[in-house]
DNA sequence: AACTGGACCAACCGCATATAG
DNA sequence: CCTATATGCGGTTGGTCCAGT
C-alpha cells in the first residue's frame, strides 16, 4: 500500500559503511536503557549519525544480546535446508526457527554454502518436499502439513538485563577517539584469535575510560562479546 | 613477492506491508 | 476509505581476506 516512498533519511547527513565500536556501544547503551520503540527517532536520541534503518539492521543482525556467532551446526543447516525446501526464501521465517540466528546470516549461509552443496548433491539424491512446521511471528509453529518435524519452538530473544553505566558525552568522545585503535583489533578478532593479553589490555583501557574499574564494576559481557565476538568473556582476560 | 579470482559477510537498497491520522 | 509514514523483508552490492598461481 505504500504510496510514494519517502527517503528514509538524508544520506548526506548520515554515516554509512561499517559500524565503529563506539557507534555499537552507543546504540547498545541506548537500547538497553530506552528500548527501540521508534527506530526513526532513535539515531537522533542516541546521538548517532546513522539512519534508523541502519540502526535497526545493526541491532538485529549483530548487537542483539542473543545473537549467536560462529559456524552453523549440521543440525542448523539441516533445518535451513528443510525449511527452505518447504517455504522458499522466507528468511525471516526460517530465522524464527533458529534461535540466535538472523535472517541475513541465514541468507548468506544459504547463498554461499548450502545452495552450492545442494546443487552438488542434487544429482545423487531425490525426494519430495520435507514436511515441516513453520514458526509464526509469535514463535509458535504452524503446521504446513500434517507431519511432525524438528522445527524449534524457540522463544523470542529476551534482551539481556544488563546494567549499563550512564555514559556522558565526554566518555563517548573518548570512545570515538579510540576508534582508530579499536576498530582494526575488533576486526582482526573477528577473524583470528587476538592474544588474550592484548584484548585484556584494551578492555581494561576501555573500562578505565568509562570509570568502571574504580567501582569494581566492569563492561557488560554483551558489549565485549559484540566487539570481540570470538573471544571468551573479558573477565577471563582481566583475570576475574 | 605480487597479482588475481573467488569466498565470505556486513550493510545497503527498494519494495511490500502495517499502522496511524 | 484514503493517505502518509514507519517498519519489515528479501535481493543485491561492495569491501576484505585468503588461497592459488
Amino acid at each position: 500500500m505504500g504510496r510514494g516512498r519517502a527517503p528514509c533519511c538524508d544520506k548526506t547527513k548520515v554515516r554509512t559503511g561499517p559500524w565503529s565500536p563506539a557507534e555499537d556501544l552507543r546504540l547498545m547503551n541506548f537500547i538497553q536503557k530506552h528500548g527501540h520503540s521508534n527506530w526513526r527517532a532513535l539515531p537522533k536520541q542516541a546521538g548517532l549519525l546513522r539512519c534508523g534503518k541502519s540502526c535497526r539492521l545493526r541491532w538485529i543482525n549483530y548487537l542483539r544480546p542473543d545473537v549467536k556467532r560462529g559456524n552453523f551446526t549440521p543440525e542448523e543447516e539441516n533445518t535451513i535446508i528443510q525449511l527452505h525446501n518447504s517455504i522458499g526464501n522466507k528468511w525471516s521465517k526460517i530465522a524464527s526457527c533458529l534461535p540466535g540466528r538472523t535472517d541475513n546470516e541465514i541468507k548468506n549461509v544459504w547463498n554461499t554454502h548450502l545452495k552450492k552443496r545442494l546443487k552438488k548433491s542434487s544429482s545423487t539424491s531425490s525426494g519430495g518436499p520435507e514436511k515441516i512446521k513453520e514458526c509464526s511471528t509469535e514463535n509458535s509453529c504452524i503446521e504446513l502439513d500434517d507431519s511432525p518435524s524438528s522445527c524449534c519452538l524457540s522463544n523470542s530473544p529476551k534482551e539481556a538485563a544488563v546494567s549499563s553505566s550512564d555514559l556522558d558525552g565526554d566518555l563517548w568522545e573518548v570512545l570515538d577517539s579510540l576508534d582508530p585503535i579499536l576498530e582494526p583489533r575488533r576486526r582482526q578478532a573477528g577473524k583470528v584469535q587476538v592474544e588474550g593479553e592484548e584484548v585484556g589490555r584494551w578492555l581494561q583501557l576501555l573500562e578505565n575510560e568509562l570509570g568502571l574499574a574504580n567501582d569494581g564494576d566492569h563492561l557488560p559481557d554483551i558489549i565485549t562479546t559484540a566487539m570481540w565476538p570470538n573471544s571468551p568473556s573479558h573477565h577471563h582476560y582481566l583475570g576475574i
